[in-house]
DNA sequence: CGGAGACTTGAGCGCTTTCAAATGTGGTGG
DNA sequence: CCACCACATTTGAAAGCGCTCAAGTCTCCG
């Protein structure tokens, strides 16, 4: 499969990596089409590969011993996913289901020591994405420790309009089918108070709905809804 | 300071490294100690140093905007804590209290990246630290979004018993302070909420209350209760 | 022995969930 | 092109878990 190296090189991940490496690691990438609700691993499988999406947008799930369903979080363009095996794990933790049609880059886990000695910047450039998705983890956590659904799910629509926005008219559009239930999943609650909030939210002109789409109309008010409604 | 370097080598984090290495590492360190209800740093304070935990027990929280707390997480002996540096921050994301008498080894944590270098294992075994605490995280998560208070303070308890259990009697203590506001902010609940549900359990027999005390009397028990009562 | 802080316990209420059913939307096959 | 089906969404009503408010008791420490 022929990748431009110049789509790689525009990300962050691999900027300053010399050709000759990024080379190296394109040889033993293997790219695959993910269509729409297909998934790239499933929970509990051994994790025989790492991924890097290029393009598209993916839910990583995890469902519970008693069949309930959470979104640990999204995966963007750009990003590294199930490297399971750098955190020292032999089966993903979790099940990747492409919520778009999606572009992925998969190397073999074996690999990853190898490329990594290569290229040390790599270990810190993985050792900062799972930093970065640790505070993300802990932010959550404080979230559904402290405050109250509508909060939650204002705080979680903000997210995704900030990571998967697209200018649109007057509004910002979510950029990828997602539904109240995703939304449900995401904040702690049920896709029934989802849809409650929502539809008071476009009463009040805050957002636009429809089937799996949201537009975020007034994001200053939205704000202002997830601080906590003071100030 | 003096450390016995025999101490250092029975930790995981330390156990591959050479004695040289680990030398360097020692004649670079600082010991302190904390007494019970002090900070060893506070949320926000540049991040100066990092640390470890040879011995006590200290609690890390969050404070958010309008006041509340919670415990993101228990340092036990042997952890590693505080290296937000090494993770790209520049402050510290939360505050680390001592929970009983602790003593802890800091480093400057501009030291790091040559610590690394010296010792790749070391970069390993930090990774491996953040992606187990990534788990706990998403761990924690799920708990939060499926499970109704009492389970969740059922886990809470098991988890403080593996990492901080002795056996006593015919029993678990766990073995450090803690308070019924401590167990609520882990498990995003209310103090009052944790009483009732101690005082159940005490009913049943299922452990023994105190001042800061807690002793798990039928960890079975407590691990169907855990688990949603069924099976 | 007094006081501060930890813990217990009761009562009432409100936010969310649960249960139930209707409505809307997009895709598909005839 | 249209009828139909699967699935997403909306909305009402009722029940309940856990929180808030409010005392009161207990325990350790000085």
């Amino acid at each position: 499969m022929k990748i431009d190296r110049a789509v790689l090189k525009s990300l962050p991940l691999f900027d300053r990596m010399t050709d000759a490496d990024l080379d190296a690691m394109v040889e033993h990438a293997v790219s695959r089409r993910v269509a729409q609700g297909d998934a790239v691993f499933e929970q509990g499988a051994p994790a025989k590969s790492f991924f890097l999406l290029l393009h598209g947008r993916l839910k990583v799930t995890q469902v519970t011993a008693d069949g309930q369903q959470i979104i640990v979080r999204v995966v963007h363009p750009g990003d590294l996913f199930g490297f399971a095996r750098a955190l020292q794990r032999s089966d993903y933790p979790g099940t990747a289901i492409a919520a778009a049609e999606s572009l992925t880059l998969s190397w073999p886990t074996d690999l990853w020591p190898q490329f990594v000695e290569q290229n040390p910047r790599l270990a810190v450039t993985a050792m900062q994405t799972i930093g970065q998705r640790l505070e993300e983890a802990h932010t959550r956590i404080r979230e559904m420790s402290t405050e109250e659904v509508e909060r939650r799910v204002a705080h979680a629509v903000l997210r995704l309009s900030k990571q998967a926005g697209k200018q649109e008219g007057d509004g910002i559009r979510i950029d990828f089918p997602i539904s109240r239930q995703d939304i449900a999943e995401m904040t702690g609650t049920t896709l029934h108070t989802v849809s409650r909030i929502l539809s008071a939210w476009e009463a009040k002109g805050l957002v636009e709905g429809g089937r799996q789409k949201l537009l975020v109309c007034d994001y200053r008010k939205l704000v202002i809804l997830a601080d906590g409604g003071r100030e």
